[in-house]
DNA sequence: GTCTATATGACGATAGAC
DNA sequence: GTCTATCGTCATATAGAC
């Protein structure tokens, strides 16, 4: 049983803060006193503001980076696309459960980060979004997907997946497992071909 | 044709600046810069940075209003549902692209709103989704939306409609029919009530 | 309507005692 | 490892001349 490092538990905190009023406006006074010491005493753990909003993202991207990977480390050449879609569909809704404190800076202040940081962030986002884009290609070839304009059906799983945290924290905090079949059944029937007959 | 005033032209700059950095980095200095004058000018149209947020967010939010409340006065007692989410989720389509500039302070910005305008923009959201739900409760009675978790339902939708934004200026910036028409499909395609010989 | 000059305050970060 | 005290900078906003 590890506990908290000192700099670990300042990112955490951290992190609620950048989500309930976004990097800017959150101050290192404020992360402070959130663990009841003062702002001079942080400087003993990180070397400024910027450092601890690079490990509150970095550490998330990663986690998301290795579950794509995973998928096609695993994938044969002519596997059943919508079941590697959905699982990473339901790794993703897994990371965003789990480092939910954390998202809301991925999605809104990464753009506060400074090179060489942030060109790493969106090399990282990228990558993610390409592995989807492969997946989406090859579904629509073997006639999975039905042929519409590829970035939208990119867009449309992505953008439920990124936001993911904002739904999450409102209305009760759905069912883990209600949300993770639910979520993944209506993105993945959006998609799909239905046979010509229904059209 | 009427011409900008120069508070209008102020609400279209300041709305743009906070679209790349977010409404706290961006300073009246930067505002007036891209005005090519002096920030202290900027004080005979607006009262303040504040005052210029909540132009910016509540013009929009009153557009989202209007075309939402606008479905419901035509709708009939059994109308069809899917009929008039697809007229919401086109309008709310139109909407966006035509305030690319302004919706990210809708979705990240918000919250630095002061009372009680922010008490007042998060009733029309609320109420905007609200009309959402009633769609989806009156679609599952009638058979026309599957019945999984009704939040699932609604989240779907807007979270893809509330992020498309960002989307749209990346990747070439997708042709405006396609994306209203294979937009439209997904979401719609997602949440209908399948035949039963089909899951 | 725009300017210069400035008041007032908060920010990130550092120095050095304990 | 935390503190007090403080530096230098930059923020919003105001006053008053032109």
């Amino acid at each position: 049983m590890k506990s908290f490092t000192r700099k670990e538990e300042i990112i955490k905190v951290a992190a609620a803060l950048f989500r309930e009023k976004g990097y800017n406006a959150v101050t290192m006074r404020d992360i402070a006193a959130a663990m009841d010491i003062k702002a001079a005493s942080l400087y003993n753990h990180i070397n400024g503001k910027q450092e601890i909003l690079e490990n509150v993202i970095m550490q998330v991207a990663n986690e998301f980076t290795e579950a794509v990977e995973s998928v096609f480390i695993k994938r044969k050449e002519d596997g059943c696309v919508i079941d590697d879609l959905r699982t990473i569909i339901r790794k993703h809704i897994d990371i965003t459960l789990k480092y939910s404190h954390a998202l809301p800076s991925l999605t809104q202040d990464w753009m506060h980060l400074k090179e060489p940081v942030k060109a790493k962030f969106l090399m990282m986002r990228e990558n993610y979004e390409n592995r989807f884009r492969e997946l989406i290609r090859i579904g629509m070839w073997q006639g999975e997907i039905k042929r519409i304009h590829p970035e939208v059906v990119l867009f449309s799983i992505l953008s439920t997946l990124q936001t993911l945290y904002l739904w999450q924290e409102k209305r009760g905090r759905l069912e883990e497992n209600v949300l993770k079949n639910d979520m993944t059944d209506v993105l993945i029937q959006g998609i799909i071909q239905l046979p010509p007959y229904l059209e």
